[in-house]
DNA sequence: GTCTATAATTTGATAGAC
DNA sequence: GTCTATCAAATTATAGAC
């Protein structure tokens, strides 16, 4: 991974964690690294190909940051929370999956996968410190990463990032 | 409030929902509807007033159904949960709003306040059955809120409107 | 790898006839 | 109110020089 894909990747992920999929263009990229749009082709042929590239890395990296996390000493979900809360804190930025999710039928299909992807990971990784059943650890897992989701949705609309540890204080 | 502007109305939310602010154009929402683009353009001059109006009216019978439904006996919280499971199993949409607030930072501002204004309107209307404190209102109410949107996220991504009621189960 | 140039299409929006 | 026609700008994407 080369560094100026890597600085194309930055200007993607923080394009469409502010505007969404259909909310960014080429030429906005181009211009944020400082080169033509035509050389963002090179890199990535098409849009889809790119806001794939951003989501798998975007994933991977959430992962890689929640054993970091956890192997420092934090609970899950108190990991889960504070990768959320710091990427909020740090731009005001939402999840990026939360952002392809729900603009889910105006992106391609490659694109809404990876978001899919995304969340199944992240409720299986909450799900798994779960010492319920089967069924009881699933609902318990989309419990706590749905309401991160919402908290930062709202906390994001509503204009305070203070409003995010409200709705998420009584989480564990 | 004419038949063809609800129709407009109509057409709009739809495809917003589906795609976000820009994932929809005038020229889809003309042809939904049966007339030409130019016409919808007579009745909405630009696409923020075109949004505003749909984000307007959403607020307004979302309001009237909480009303509604808690003149038939339900309460508050319950009836928030079945107000946005019935909109997802009718037509797996996700909450207008919910997808406003995810692509803020690409939707005109006045189109972005609307969203701000359903969710204060929202908190509140949840908060308001809380016996506690103000604070503890507020966190109960954004908390309450926070996971019904982020269910409806997680429930539309993952391509399964049951995980909305595993997500949900527990709250009260 | 990056550039200029450009193709092909779509977009939001307007003018003016009916 | 709705239409045809059109504009100006933006979009994704490609061809070919360097």
């Amino acid at each position: 991974m080369t560094e100026r894909v890597n600085a194309i990747l930055d200007a993607a992920e923080n394009r469409i964690r502010r505007a969404g999929y259909n909310g960014f263009s080429f030429r906005e990229i181009a211009s944020d690294v400082g080169i033509k749009s035509a050389s963002v082709h090179y890199h990535f042929p098409t849009k889809a190909d790119l806001a794939t590239a951003v989501a798998k890395r975007y994933r991977e990296r959430f992962e890689e940051a929640v054993a970091k996390n956890e192997a420092a000493g934090a609970g899950r979900v108190e990991t889960w929370k504070t990768l959320f809360r710091d990427s909020l804190a740090e731009d005001n930025r939402m999840c990026l999956c939360g952002i392809l999710a729900a603009e889910k039928e105006g992106v391609p299909e490659v694109v809404a996968d990876e978001a899919r992807q995304f969340f199944e990971m992240g409720v299986s990784s909450i799900a798994e410190v779960s010492k319920d059943n089967a069924e009881n650890s699933l609902a318990y897992g989309l419990n706590i990463l749905a309401t991160l989701e919402g908290a930062m949705l709202l906390a994001q609309s509503m204009g305070d990032n203070t409003l995010f540890d409200l709705a998420t204080a009584n989480l564990k």
